[in-house]
DNA sequence: TTATTTTTGTACCAATTGGTACAAAATATA
DNA sequence: TATATTTTGTACCAATTGGTACAAAAATAA
């Protein structure tokens, strides 16, 4: 066995905590100590198992890359593609009515929050992105393939559409964007992704 | 004449200079040393004149909103309202190209930054969207009637989408968005608003 | 049992935050 | 000139920030 005295946390599922209140709370204004209380674990942990704040949240990141490409990947056995595209939009949606709170996408909203301000994680949103818009294309091709959406207009430009659509939804939301015009976003999404 | 020691600078003037500062760096991010040392002012004027940090960012946004919509009707003598809509899409784009830098909208921004952390801010910037929303409802439709845009598709549908893409790529940008995407963006813009 | 290794808890640290207190300076009125 | 009024400059403040130092605790290996 491991010498030593053992640890008495799981780093996987702390880290996933940490995941959640970053994605809850943005970069800055997550602070160590909120931090910690929903880890679970104590500061001296903290520092010696994740080395700084900025390095776990780039981790988290990374595991949030991660989950999200597993869920994709799940959903597609039993979903078409374009359902998942829509499934994406109605996530903000349902978050407002069900919770009262938008989260938005935790890599998309580090790149706002730390633009200027944090260059090493925003060259790390940089790299994520171009894998967004990456598996966006493939989902979009997918559903072309399926025949769910018009083959005429290009799968990249789709995909850089729905994209900027996703984030400027969540960001309108945020702004107090009410129920009208959440319905005249989907409107705009089932017209620009109709088949 | 007024009694007592006269004022050293003219409220009007720092304040804007205010609003340039809070639109470069968001609220929080804004610390009040770099506010004081863009206004030109020491603290003591500071707080006597505009009271908080929170009080002075709020006029901010309201001298924002008021440029801009200045800024509007001006334009209004010599463009189109099509031709409007599409600078509004191209200041992003030009920004990145000219300074290498997004700021995107101070009022959006900051409905974004002060979501459930400052709710006074938050629920300003809420009347403040339906301002905007109207406005560009004003504009779509004056863009209509001049032929330049369908009116098969609703002009508050429209306008949400709108802003919708507008935020969006602002983010987008900020998030690592190249020129090929931003072009995809411009594209959609042209589809969506045809005549 | 003793020595070694690793984790954990607590105390501490310098820097920065927005904001206040108060005296000094600059003006108008009497 | 003396007084009232307002602005300005400086010193200060408590709270919070991310991060470090170090001893106590808990395990294995000898």
């Amino acid at each position: 066995m491991k010498i030593g005295r053992p640890k008495e946390f799981e780093e996987e599922i702390v880290l996933e905590r940490a995941m959640e209140y970053f994605w809850d709370k943005g970069y800055d204004n997550a602070s160590l100590a909120g931090l910690l209380k929903a880890m679970g674990i104590k500061k001296s942990s903290f520092y010696q198992t994740f080395e700084s704040k900025q390095k776990i949240f780039e981790r988290c990141m990374q595991r949030y890359i991660e989950l999200g490409s597993k869920e994709i990947t799940d959903k597609l056995t039993t979903q078409s593609a374009k359902d998942i595209l829509r499934a994406y939009l109605n996530r903000s949606i349902s978050e407002i009515q069900e919770y009262g709170e938008v989260r938005g996408c935790l890599v998309m909203n580090a790149g706002a929050e730390c633009y200027k301000k944090y260059p090493d994680i925003s060259s790390l949103v940089k790299e994520h992105f171009i894998f967004f818009h990456n598996s966006f294309i493939d989902l979009v091709k997918k559903a072309q393939k399926e025949g769910d959406i018009s083959k005429e207009k290009s799968a990249s430009m789709l995909a850089s559409s729905f994209m900027t659509i996703l984030n400027g939804l969540a960001l309108m939301i945020k702004a107090g964007a009410g129920e009208d015009i959440i319905h005249d976003i989907q409107e705009h999404f089932e017209e620009l992704f109709k088949a």
